[in-house]
DNA sequence: GTCTATAGATAGATAGAC
DNA sequence: GTCTATCTATCTATAGAC
């Protein structure tokens, strides 16, 4: 609604940012507030259920920046082949550039709190979801069934999210160039 | 060399299997030594670099694990594609049983220190090289020129460890089953 | 809405006895 | 090889002034 940037977001787009790059176990309070320079007294104020409430909102923003990149890019393409491999090269020149990987992916807070905080947990299948729903939907714009996109659509999630753990490990985007040629070689064969 | 069980051996377990359930920022040294029930004095004693040395040999014992279980699951198959299928089976098994995932997948620990664990993001990175080599050697065994299969190993480690996130947030191995259908589509198509 | 101060717990690590 | 005791740092969270 208004354009400003309040205390409750600056220290919103610190956390995302710090979560997605040490995970959850890895970031506290104390850093969020330092590298946001938020004031040190608002944290609870603004969430009241401290650390995970501001995780939860952090995997929303998360799920937000990544579904609007990928929409965007996705769309408008002659084919899903084409589409993808389109998106994923800006994807990998994110990962070259090495300095912001917001909105990128949620794989890592997502498997350090699978089995110790539940509501988190929940909280990332429900975006992982979206994500497949997102390129199920992609692939349905381009003519696939929608049997076949749905199925395909959770292969996409999986492809794209163990590419960014390589990527992120190897410390460039050349594994999200090389499962993007070969998702292409996939989607070129399943188009009906 | 000697079959026996020692304080160093049972420490090293337990960290791994902690280390994979909740991350290396998630697992400290107090819990490890009380669920491994070692002598809780030793543990400087085996490990005089403390944490990141636990965290080093974990890493290696979970290579261990998954090569050994993939070698022999990929091995004396007629064909690439089924010996993917037999392989991935197995484990999604695992995660349906949702007990021990030990030697699954070092994605959360490697994305977890890429940024702030030089010699632990190393570590993952020689291991995922070790992956990538692996299936490459199996793809060459059912045939695929080398080329063609170091090309696809990447895309099968990309595909396993995303797909193993997925299967660890949603608490059951169909996502694993879901890649590996795909997987067995690309590897028939791909096969010369 | 923001501040300081601090509680209360736990972290990783070290020293020195045995 | 193992033990206890302890140090220091950091963490999440709360209380209460402004």
């Amino acid at each position: 609604m208004k354009g400003k940037q309040n205390t409750k977001d600056i220290i919103l787009q610190t956390a995302t940012r710090l979560f997605q790059r040490q995970g959850y176990n890895g970031t506290g309070l104390n850093q969020i507030i330092e590298e946001s320079g938020a004031p040190k007294g608002s944290i609870y104020y603004h969430f009241p259920n401290g650390k995970e409430e501001i995780a939860i909102e952090a995997i929303s923003m998360m799920r937000k920046l990544v579904l609007e990149g990928a929409e965007k890019d996705l769309s408008g393409k002659s084919s899903a082949a084409e589409a993808f491999e389109y998106y994923l090269d800006n994807v990998a020149a994110i990962f070259d550039a090495r300095e912001c990987i917001d909105g990128l992916s949620i794989g890592l807070i997502a498997s350090e709190t699978a089995f110790t905080h539940e509501r988190l947990r929940y909280s990332c299948e429900m975006v992982f979801k979206d994500f497949q729903t997102l390129y199920a939907g992609i692939l349905m714009q381009y003519g696939f069934k929608r049997e076949s996109a749905e199925e395909i659509g959770i292969t996409i999630a999986a492809m794209i999210e163990g590419a960014c753990i390589l990527s992120i490990t190897y410390q460039n985007g050349n594994p999200i160039r090389r499962i993007a040629k070969q998702l292409s070689l996939l989607l070129k064969m399943n188009q009906e």
